[in-house]
Order: C-alpha cells, then sequence, then structure tokens
RNA sequence: GGGAGCAUAGCUCAGCUGGGAGAGCAUCUGCCUUACAAGCAGAGGGUCACAGGUUCGAGCCCUGUUGUUCCCACCA
C-alpha cells in the first residue's frame, strides 16, 4: 500500500506511529530461526533510576544501527534489553527521600525497606525503557530482563557457591574502601581520586630507649591513635641506633615497636613512617608482616570509636567468633564520637600544645572519594567478601590475547589488559539491603559458615537451627557480569542460550571496562567456559559544545528526549552516528542535530519529486532497460556505495559508512542525477520517462535500505510510500553489490561532461551572469559523442540556451573561452567581456596549470619513482600529465587569439 | 611515577593498509531554476603543533619536543 507523503517533514507525525507499527508487528522479536547465522547484542542495562541521557543515545544508536543492518542482512537477530538494579545508586535515592519523610532504614526494617525499593523499580524502572524507544531501539522487548530478576538472582547464587566451593571466593578482615556517607565498602573500581590540598604534618614521637624524638611525617594525623608502630628501614643508616627500641605514642602514651619495613622509603621525608594497620592500606601490609596488633579508632560511619564500639569488638573477640585479623577497637576517649575532621583538628590541638608538631608542609596530594556521592572514603580493615582475582584473570587476559574477543578500536586492548593485570581481589559485599543478599549464613550454635544455592534452615554440621544469613548484599557489578548468559537462561541450557550464546558484540563507553567488560570477560570464561561476546566496540563521551563532561552538577546535559522532540529521533541518531570515529570522544551541539534535520528534509523532498512523478501502479524496484548515459552513471555509483557502506559497517566504521550515505543522497542523487532526470520527465518520450522513473524507484529505494539502520523512521515512511516488495523496510534484504552496474565507461564519460558543466558555471559566477541569462554554448572537443550525450545536460544546468559540438569554431573572438581537459567551450557573452581582463585569467589559469604539470612530470621523470611506486600510480600521474598538457595546449591557442586581436 | 588519546580551514571534526588535504557550520557573491530558501549555484580560507628521521613519495610510519585531555598506581 502506498502512500503520499506530506509537504514538509514531521517526525513528531511519523516516529510514533511507525514505532508503534513495528511492535505491532513483533519485528524486532527474535526467534530461533534454524540454518541462519545468529547476531547477538545484550544490552548494557540502564539504571532503573536513571533518566535517559547523551550517552545512553549514543550507545543505543550504536547498538541498534547494528542490530538493524544484521537483521537486514539476514542474520537471527536478537537485541536483548533490560535494566539493571544498581544497588548502591537506588538504595541511595531512596533512604534519600525516606530521609525527607523522616524515616530511617533501620526505622522501617529490611523487608518493608525491600518493598519500598520494588516499588520504586516498578514505578521508575520502566521509564528508561519507554526513552529507548523514542530512539527507535528495536530491542526485543519481549526478553527484557531486570538483573534482580528470578533467573539472575539464581545465576548469582549459582555463580557465588560455585567460585566459593573453588575457594575463588572468600571472607575476611582486610582493607576495604569504606564510604562513610553510603555507609558501605567499596570495590577499588569505584573510588575516585582527586587532588586536593592539604598538608604533611612532621610529627615527633618520644623514643622509650634513648629520649630522643624521632620525626615522621603523616597526611593524616587523625590516625595516630591507630598507630600499632613506627617503621624504618632496615638498611638506613640514620637509624640503625634504633633498631629493637620502641616509641612513646603521643597523647595515649603508648608504648609501640619500631619496626624494619622495606615499606620505609629511606628519601622520602625523614624515612620514618607511622603504621595504623587499621587505617591504611600499606600500612595493614606492614602489619600483617610483623604481626602488629590492627586498631581501629573509626566507626563505620566516620566517627572516632568510643567505649560503645570497644565493648562490643571485645565481645567478639571474646566470644572466639572474631576471624583472622579481626581489629582491636580503641576508646578514643575525649575524641570518641567527633567525626575524623574534628577529630583532625583537636588532635593536632593538642600535639601541638604537647610540643609534639615540628613542622608543617603543605602538600598536594591524591585524595580517594567515593564515585557516587564523593565523600572522602576512608580505608578501614572490615571483614567482607572478595573474589580471588589471580586464577580468573589469567585466562581472561589469555582470550583477548588470542583474539577470541576483539577490542575496537585497538588500542583499548592495552586498557584492559593493564586493568587485569593490576586488579587485586575484588571486594563484593555491600553493607546495602537492595541487591543480591549473599548466600551465606551462619550458625549461632556452632559459628559454621555455609554457602548454599538455596536457603539453609538447619546446620549441617551440628544440626543447630539457628543460623542467620549473611546480612549484606552483593556488588551490582556482581550480577551485571552475568548479563551476557544469565539473560539467556543460564545456568540452564535454555533453547535461546544455546542458540544465542555466546552474544556477539558489546557496546560501551571505554569509561567502564574495568568496571563491567573485564568482569564479564573473567565471569562468562569461568563459568560458561566461553568469552562472552567476540568484539567490543568502545566508543568516546558526549561532552556539551564547549567539550565539557555532560555533568547534573555543571547543569550542560542535554536531554536527548527534548532533541528528539524538536529535531526528530532520526536526526538525533545521525548526528551521534556522523563525525565520529570510535573511541573518540564527540562534542554535542545544536548545530550539528539541525545539519542532521536538514538532511532528513533533503531525502523527504527527493522521495517527493519521485512520488510526484510516478503514478499509482509504477512498478516495484527493478533496474530498467533502455539505460541512458546518466542512469549507468547513478547506477554505477550507486553500486559502489553498497559495496563501501558494507564494508565500513562490517568494520565498525558506522561514521564512515553515513559519511558516504550523505554524500551519495545530497551531491550525487539530489544534485545531479534528480536534477539530469528532470530532461526526460519533462519530455513525450515515454519509454525515457519510464526508464528515469524506474532508475529513480530503484536507486532511492536501496538506499533508503542502506539509511535505514541510522535513520530508521524516516527511512521506512518513504519506503512505504514508494513501490515495495514486503511489509517493512526493516525486514527487507540488504543491498548487495552487483557486479553488472559497473558502468566504468559512463561514470568517465559523465565526469567529463560535469567537469564542463561546473566549468561554466563557475565562469558565469565569477562574471556576474544571473541564471536567467541564457546563452548559446560551444563545444569544441576531441570527444563529440560524449558531449553529444550530455548536450542537454547544459541547457538544464548551465544555463546553455543551445548546444553545439564540433572540432573546431571560428569567429568565437568575443565569446567568453571555458577549457577543461576534454573541451574548450565558448559562450557568447561579448558585450560582458573584458578582454585584457581575459587575457590575463587565461594567463593566471595557465600558470596554475603549468605548476601542477610541473610537480607531476618532475615525479616522472624522477626514476626512483618510476621503478618503485606501483604501476597504477605511475598510469595515473601519467593520465593527469597528459590531461595537463591537453589543457595548457588549448590555453595557449585561446592566449593567442585574444594576443592577436 | 606509568600508560593512552588528541593537536588538520574561523568553529566542530572526518581522513580506512603512506600516492599532491575533505565535510558540516560560519563568512562572502549570485539566485524564489516547476522536490527542497531547513534550498540551489559559486567563492574565499590550511608550511596537517614543532624539530629531526625512514621513503621515489609522509597529515598518515619512527624518534624527540611542546601543549592538552583522560586512565592507571599503596608515593606515608
Amino acid at each position: 500500500m502506498r502512500k503520499d507523503l506530506a509537504t514538509k517533514y514531521d517526525p513528531k507525525d511519523v516516529e510514533e506511529r511507525i514505532y508503534a507499527e513495528w511492535l505491532k508487528n513483533k519485528y524486532f522479536h527474535a526467534r530461533r530461526e534454524e540454518g541462519k547465522k545468529t547476531y547477538t547484542i545484550v544490552i548494557p542495562p540502564p539504571n532503573i533510576t536513571g533518566q535517559l541521557h547523551m550517552g545512553h543515545a549514543l550507545d543505543n544508536t550504536l547498538q541498534d544501527i547494528l542490530i538493524r543492518y544484521h537483521r537486514m542482512a539476514g542474520y537471527d537477530t536478537l537485541w536483548l534489553p533490560g535494566t539493571d538494579h544498581a544497588s548502591i545508586a537506588t538504595e541511595a535515592k531512596i533512604v534519600e527521600t525516606m530521609r525527607k519523610e523522616g524515616v530511617t532504614k533501620e526505622d522501617l526494617g529490611r523487608d518493608k525497606f525491600l518493598e519500598r525499593a520494588w516499588a520504586w523499580k516498578e514505578q521508575y524502572g520502566g521509564r528508561i525503557i519507554e526513552q529507548l524507544k523514542k530512539l527507535g531501539s528495536s530491542c526485543d522487548w519481549d526478553r527484557e530482563r531486570f538483573t534482580l530478576d528470578e533467573g539472575c538472582s539464581r545465576a548469582v547464587r549459582e555463580v557465588f557457591v560455585n567460585l566459593y566451593n573453588k575457594d575463588l571466593i572468600y571472607r575476611g578482615n582486610r582493607m576495604v574502601n569504606w564510604c562513610p556517607h553510603c555507609n558501605t565498602s567499596i570495590s577499588d573500581a569505584e573510588v575516585e581520586y582527586e587532588e586536593q590540598q592539604g598538608n604533611f604534618w612532621h610529627l615527633l614521637y618520644p623514643v622509650k630507649e634513648t629520649g630522643e624524638y624521632l620525626e615522621l611525617a603523616t597526611t593524616r594525623p587523625e590516625t595516630m591513635l591507630g598507630d600499632t608502630a613506627v617503621a624504618i628501614n632496615a638498611e638506613d643508616e640514620r637509624y640503625k641506633h634504633l633498631h629493637g627500641c620502641h616509641v612513646i605514642l603521643p597523647l595515649i602514651n603508648k608504648e609501640i615497636p619500631i619496626v624494619l619495613d622495606e615499606h620505609a622509603d629511606m628519601t622520602k621525608g625523614t624515612g620514618v613512617v607511622k603504621i595504623t594497620p587499621a587505617h591504611d592500606p600499606n600500612d595493614f601490609e606492614v602489619g600483617v608482616r610483623h604481626n602488629l596488633p590492627i586498631v581501629r579508632t573509626f566507626t563505620y560511619d566516620g566517627y572516632m570509636t568510643g567505649a560503645k564500639e570497644k565493648a562490643e569488638a571485645d565481645e567478639l573477640i571474646a566470644s572466639g567468633k572474631a576471624t583472622q585479623n579481626e581489629p582491636e577497637v580503641l576508646d578514643c576517649g575525649k575524641y570518641a564520637g567527633m567525626t575524623t575532621l574534628e577529630a583532625r583538628k583537636a588532635i593536632l590541638e593538642d600535639l601541638e600544645k604537647g610540643g609534639y608538631i615540628k613542622e608543617i608542609e603543605p602538600l598536594k596530594h591524591d585524595v580517594g572519594t567515593c564515585y557516587r556521592c564523593k565523600t572522602t572514603i576512608e580505608p578501614m580493615v572490615s571483614k567482607q567478601w572478595f573474589v580471588r582475582m589471580e586464577p580468573l584473570a589469567g585466562p581472561a587476559m589469555e582470550s583477548v590475547e588470542k583474539g577470541e574477543i576483539r577490542f575496537v578500536p585497538d588500542r583499548f586492548k592495552k586498557n584492559y589488559m593493564s586493568w587485569m593485570r593490576g586488579t587485586r581481589d575484588w571486594c563484593i559485599s555491600r553493607q546495602l539491603w537492595w541487591g543480591h543478599r549473599i548466600p551465606a549464613w551462619y550458625c549461632d550454635d556452632c559459628g559454621e559458615t555455609v554457602v548454599s544455592k538455596t536457603d539453609v534452615e538447619i546446620c549441617p554440621k551440628c544440626g543447630g537451627k539457628n543460623l542467620t544469613q549473611d546480612p549484606d548484599t552483593l556488588d551490582t557489578w556482581f550480577s551485571s557480569a552475568l548479563w551476557p548468559f544469565s539473560t539467556l537462561g543460564w545456568p540452564d541450557e535454555t533453547e535461546d542460550f544455546k542458540h544465542y550464546f555466546p552474544t556477539n558484540t558489546l557496546v560501551t563507553g571505554y569509561d567502564i571496562i574495568g568496571f563491567w567488560v573485564s568482569r564479564m570477560i573473567f565471569s562468562s570464561l569461568a563459568y560458561t567456559g566461553k568469552p562472552p561476546f567476540d568484539t567490543v566496540l568502545i566508543h568516546g563521551l558526549v561532552r556539551d559544545a564547549l567539550g565539557r563532561k555532560m555533568s547534573k552538577s555543571l547543569g550542560n546535559g542535554i536531554d536527548p528526549l527534548e532533541i528528539v522532540d524538536k529535531y526528530g529521533a532520526d536526526a538525533l541518531r545521525f548526528t551521534l552516528a556522523t563525525g565520529n570515529s570510535p573511541g573518540n570522544d564527540m562534542r554535542f551541539s545544536d548545530d550539528r542535530v539541525e545539519a542532521s534535520r536538514n538532511f532528513a528534509n533533503k531525502i523527504w523532498n527527493a522521495s517527493r519529486y519521485i512520488l510526484m512523478n510516478i503514478s499509482e501502479d509504477e512498478p516495484d524496484p527493478h533496474i530498467p532497460e533502455n539505460l541512458a548515459l546518466e542512469d549507468k552513471w547513478v547506477l554505477s555509483l550507486y553500486n559502489d556505495l553498497v559495496k563501501e557502506v558494507t564494508e565500513s559497517l562490517d568494520k565498525y566504521e558506522l561514521g564512515m559508512a553515513v559519511q558516504k550515505l550523505y554524500d551519495f543522497i545530497w551531491d550525487i542523487f539530489c544534485d545531479w542525477y534528480i536534477e539530469l532526470t528532470k530532461i526526460r520527465l519533462n519530455s513525450d518520450d515515454e519509454k525515457a520517462k519510464a526508464t528515469a522513473k524506474a532508475v529513480l524507484v530503484y536507486v532511492m529505494s536501496n538506499t533508503l535500505k542502506l539509511l535505514h539502520p541510522f535513520m530508521p523512521f524516516i527511512t521506512e515512511e518513504i519506503w512505504q510510500a514508494l513501490p515495495h516488495e514486503g511489509d517493512t523496510i526493516m525486514l527487507s534484504p540488504w543491498a548487495e553489490y552487483d557486479e553488472k552496474l559497473n558502468f566504468a565507461d559512463e561514470e568517465a564519460k559523465m565526469d567529463k561532461i560535469m567537469t564542463a558543466i561546473k566549468a561554466v558555471r563557475n565562469r558565469r559566477a565569477e562574471m556576474n551572469v544571473a541564471p536567467s541569462k541564457k546563452a548559446k554554448v560551444y563545444i569544441e572537443t576531441a570527444f563529440a559523442d560524449t558531449f553529444s550525450d550530455g548536450a542537454v545536460f547544459f541547457k538544464r544546468l548551465a544555463s546553455a540556451s543551445e548546444v553545439e559540438i564540433g572540432s573546431a569554431f571560428d569567429n568565437m573572438d568575443g565569446a567568453v573561452s571555458i577549457i577543461t581537459d576534454s573541451a574548450r567551450i565558448y559562450i557568447p557573452l561579448d558585450e560582458l567581456v573584458d578582454f585584457k581582463a581575459e587575457l590575463e585569467r587565461l594567463n593566471k589559469e595557465k600558470a596554475a596549470v603549468q605548476k601542477d604539470l610541473d610537480f607531476v612530470s618532475n615525479k616522472l621523470n624522477n626514476k626512483n619513482f618510476v621503478e618503485k611506486a606501483p604501476a597504477a600510480v605511475v598510469e595515473g600521474q601519467r593520465k593527469a600529465q597528459a590531461a595537463y598538457l591537453e589543457k595548457i595546449k588549448m590555453l595557449d591557442e585561446s592566449i593567442a587569439k585574444l594576443e592577436n586581436k
């Protein structure tokens, strides 16, 4: 069924209707078609708390382009969508709204809180999905998943138990990054470092044995109460006499040892370093090496510990349930209950009073902050669950090294490798409620830890029934890491899993390689034995027009939906796909979207031209008989386009592909071909008319297919209006390169004609001749056949009233002469010609050509060039040389004539 | 401290394995030419950051320098 197009393209009028139609017909649904190659993408699941931002828009546009291309190219194609529960972000948001109501998590209790969280998910989780649809995303919505749904939960437990049984997951007191604001541990990856202006406080600790003062420097004096040693380097001559001595910790007068440890760097500061195992990662290591007590002085929410915390810890230790490296807790006395910042001030004041401060040195240093809330993180010893990374990282690196998984662009492989190499054990427990609860139970009677896929009610060791499940939940990324296979049904061998796994392309930003990509890779290899995908397509960040990162705090974020509303989804998608190469950041500005919108409009108008010229019974797209010169030319270029666009898409050069489409549609099809068809369409030659129409329809319809992945809506709308086979462009077969459509001769002919037409236009423009002023054109050429084929074009495109072709014209002394490498063209515009200026111009032109000629001739006279350069290149230069020579010859003749006047 | 990216027209950026530099926007000139003024036809504008090197030939490959952005790292 065909329909008419409105005079103006209004995306609003089209997009919603078409998307609904696609959904209704389930075109996005993957059907597990036997005998077809599969192509699968799993979406990077957006957070349920999130609103669609430009990053999502870019990420999903790229995915949709790849998906739509493969679907048309005959693959059994699945794009699996879903959302992420985003434990820490969501919980923070809910806690925040509760805080406004004056309710705390504890008030509510775990169950009620989770009810609220699920309600939140129901309310807002769908929002971002709806927003993705506005972009035209062709996801299989029937397969939509959620990282906290039942299937994902099963996968999580399966993996957790499996890893635990292999001793790849363990629980222990280790140094973790603690966010006092979010009140949870976070992984190394979630810490962002920012440079801050701080101080280097030089403190003096008295040595018990000698009475001297040992000078040491610290950036965090508030940790001193937790010092359990002072370290010096064994090689350090300055302190040899202190080996085996002790210092007295000021303020609390505690005796602590001086230990010899390589961590003490002789070249830094005074070479003496205080050791606080509970609150510094390095010091923790030193503490382990020297078996030092671990003394915690901060509570987990960022205050100095007091009697209460000490009593709790003492009790735990006394009960015998404490595990290895269980920290002691100090009652900080007068400092108890202060925030760490207040404590720093108070402690410094007291140190000052006691004369323990030697010097305060300003220092810039990096401070770790929470990636979520930007609070300064506290390194803290605490009991957490960890994934042992080393055995998992090996195969994950190997797989990429072997090329099973390819990064596009390639350079991100390095990024990935260095991440994998350097990674330490992954802290996966979070002190949050919203998330996958850790499947571990502790027996209150015998202290046994039971890790199980199913809930545990009886202790397998002592038969006791007093079991408590670990209150913590898992890092969001733990479930995200399983996403490519948990969403397909794993651990079950479902049909989908067998059919669509491993997936093919993962599309994501470079900022997330460590968080997510690496974890999916090692997880997939460890549990399914296969890499999760074969290609990782990395894109950059979308920045604002000034190159700044878009952020809420800056308020410079551009809402993709506003852009869609203003310019249409196709324009937005086109903008995001164009002028950008993989992995590079891009700037976003309305100007660029406007240009894209104009392009959509151009296509629309071109289509209207075709539609107003064809009738209801115009046959379906085909290549007709009796092709004219210009038909062969445009078909030949179209054929090249098919090849280039397809190749670019296969190489993930999406920007390149779309640029070629733009150039072809605008510069070739619209500016030239459509104009040329007007000659025949305005004629009475019915046969010629039919041919022109058929070629217009054929090229347009097929070019729309090539463009469809990029601009799905407008292409569908126009394709439906044109003669077509099938129900939707999105399932129509991808255009294919056709050897028979190579018309090299016609391309060469058209090239001569177009060059001449452009030269005439140029000359007329220079002389300010209005297009309405027509003039006869005499073409003096050795290529009479070519130019007689193109003679009519001159009338249409070069303001020619008549065209005469010959090998030589006399009496052209008063005419303007225009010279190309294949013709001399005379236009009798005598009254407009200034012969002196004309002579000057010709000489100038000759000089320019002479320069080109010299350049080429020098090259060809160079024996090395002729011998070493590829034959095709040399041949090309020879042709150029001949053309320059010919042009100079003609210029000389014209100059001679003028001079003889 | 290590690593990576970027540096090309006034602006934003392309430029695939090395064969005399391109687009969009902006500027200037002329056009309402029966698809399109969100358009058409034309024009101007670049020692491709700098210095060396390899090559018959370098925006592209190598070395160094400068500027800039980012990532990683336990510099007390």
